[in-house]
DNA sequence: TGACGAAAGTTTGAAGTCAAACCAAAGGAT
DNA sequence: ATCCTTTGGTTTGACTTCAAACTTTCGTCA
């Protein structure tokens, strides 16, 4: 029989279902998020604009692109669709004109205050089941999870 | 002016912050995961197949997608890639002329080892900058919220 | 100065996903 | 036996996302 320190090797199904259970979690909490977003927001677009908000505007779509982890193809779309909606503005970079920058509108600002309201009721109802004190817990490990990806990807 | 012990209310940017974390985890793993799996499977797709395999055939369309967190369509969609490289079958259910059976093809079994093989490496370099001992720590406390977001919505 | 590699954005094509509308079969209630 | 509601599955349209190919511009280096 296996000595009571074995190989802890085996660890492959537990990273498995580790992602798994992230997937799922990613897929619902985005599906509710966006049911109560107004404007039609996605929750790509509204990470965008919050992002804005919080973090300043002017940002070139390069920049955004490696903050929100994803392709500037990706980017492009977003900002495409946000710009259509009137809650961004893109303007050329005076100082380089292969670059463009990233500008909240007064009512992509709205727009932004409005989901959070929105989306307010939904998080209150959440401490209830799934107590903050959890989501302090893990977000370190999760935070160093994520970094472990960026980097070795 | 709030007292010292204010409302312990403001927890609403921390849970923003895990599903963030949360969310682009499961973008770049599955991203990890999709450059290494073989015929062009995709995450979806192979992970039904592993379902398949670990739970057993012939389940139906309808209990697959409950299982997997999905609609209906989005599962009539994966079924379908799948049936078209040949890894499933989808037989009608003899008892039920609404419902089909999903069945795992020898070939369907071989894809699933082959993804295994190639998925190893990627998961065996992990247990270096993310230990399974944290994983392991912090998975009951996702698969609580995952039950939780599961349920309330 | 001229050329070439690197960087910023865009486009295209394919996949997953959802919601909503839809059809067909099952099953209970009257 | 006949409705009528529920359930299983599909389709459509819109969105995100990626990879890969492409264009334009920058900046360095010879």
């Amino acid at each position: 029989m296996p000595p009571k320190s074995a190989k802890p090797d085996e660890s492959g199904p537990l990273y498995f279902q580790l992602f798994n259970e992230i997937g799922i979690i990613a897929q619902l909490s985005a599906n509710l998020f966006e049911r109560v977003l107004p404007h039609g927001l996605t929750l790509a677009q509204f990470s965008l604009l919050n992002h804005c908000v919080r973090l300043g505007d002017g940002w070139t779509p390069a920049r955004l692109a490696a903050a929100f982890q994803v392709t500037r193809g990706t980017m492009t779309n977003t900002l495409q669709k946000l710009e259509s909606k009137g809650f961004i503005r893109v303007d050329p970079d005076p100082h380089d004109a292969r670059s463009k920058r990233v500008f909240l509108t007064p009512s992509g600002k709205q727009a932004r205050d409005a989901s959070l309201m929105a989306l307010a009721p939904e998080l209150a109802q959440l401490p209830a089941g799934f107590p903050p004190a959890l989501a302090a817990e893990i977000l370190p490990t999760l935070e160093r999870l994520r970094i472990w990806l960026d980097t070795n990807r």
